[in-house]
DNA sequence: GTTAATGTAACAGATTTTATTACATATATA
DNA sequence: TATATATGTAATAAAATCTGTTACATTAAC
């Protein structure tokens, strides 16, 4: 009671959806390649406005991984074999903290802990995201897109 | 400059600063072990609201890691060895969301991918998460503290 | 009793995330 | 060339999350 109280309050972690979100796109464009899907379609799957949807391609496209055509007809379509992109590209391209969370601020620097602790965390922070890259790297959108029918 | 723009609209991952805070007490009691440090003696060292350690503090004790006594003279301190806690301890007190964040809400079930996108995620997103706790698993407390003079 | 600590509710403020509106721009095709 | 239909993106709004703060009840040493 007192607990689940405290996690309440108390949220944690990457708290949002980008990386459910561009492999949710990704794998629609693996699923259909070659033909000029429109953000509205591709929203209309993930459930989602298709603004989000327009402004997650424009950040496939700057890795070159998706082409995009206004215009009547126009959508997007992958630009590279979906077994290119590995999971960690996907992770790296959306990613800007650690996986284990932000580093404090502005810690005292009076204290002996507090004035090392940053570069304490700096490294283990460091060394936790290359776990997670390596991990993902073994991966690819196309092994991804292979579990589904 | 585009991309900065991008970036600076969206971001990414855990967003806060609790493991960083929890493991910043835990150094400080482990470092002076057999002591009461009051709350607000060790939110001067990382520089936040007295409350939010003893909020932590509260986290510390469920876990059975740190004893805490009120009144006059009172305080907090580690309840076990710093080689009891491992640092995929302290990272499950902590979190509760995925590594790769939170999958979509509600996609769309009538198309192909939105109908299992969630099963193919929650498997990804629970590997990652083992291969996170896997490695922190092999690092105590008392290695991270050990980084201190 | 006084002093000084924790425990916790309640709320406020800041930041982050997601959704929405609006419209300029581009392009196929009738 | 006009029309229909896409993308691109700014601007803003709304929702959710995270952090800080105030207040005070409770506890315990002296």
């Amino acid at each position: 009671m007192l607990h689940l109280k405290i996690i309440s309050t108390f949220a944690i972690d990457m708290n949002n959806t980008r990386f459910a979100t561009i492999i949710h796109i990704l794998t629609i464009l693996a699923k259909s390649p070659s033909e000029w899907l429109s953000s509205d379609w591709i929203a209309d799957s993930i459930n989602i406005n298709p603004v989000i949807v327009r402004k997650e391609l424009g950040v496939l496209q700057d890795q070159g991984w998706v082409i995009s055509r206004k215009g009547k007809e126009g959508g997007s379509m992958l630009n590279v074999s979906s077994d290119e992109i590995t999971l960690a590209d996907i992770y790296k391209a959306v990613k800007n903290t650690n996986v284990l969370g932000k580093k404090n601020l502005c810690p005292n620097t009076k204290c002996p802990i507090g004035k090392d602790i940053n570069t304490e965390l700096e490294g283990l922070f460091a060394e936790t995201d290359e776990i997670v890259f390596a991990a993902l790297q073994r991966r690819t959108l196309r092994d991804f897109v292979g579990q589904f029918n």
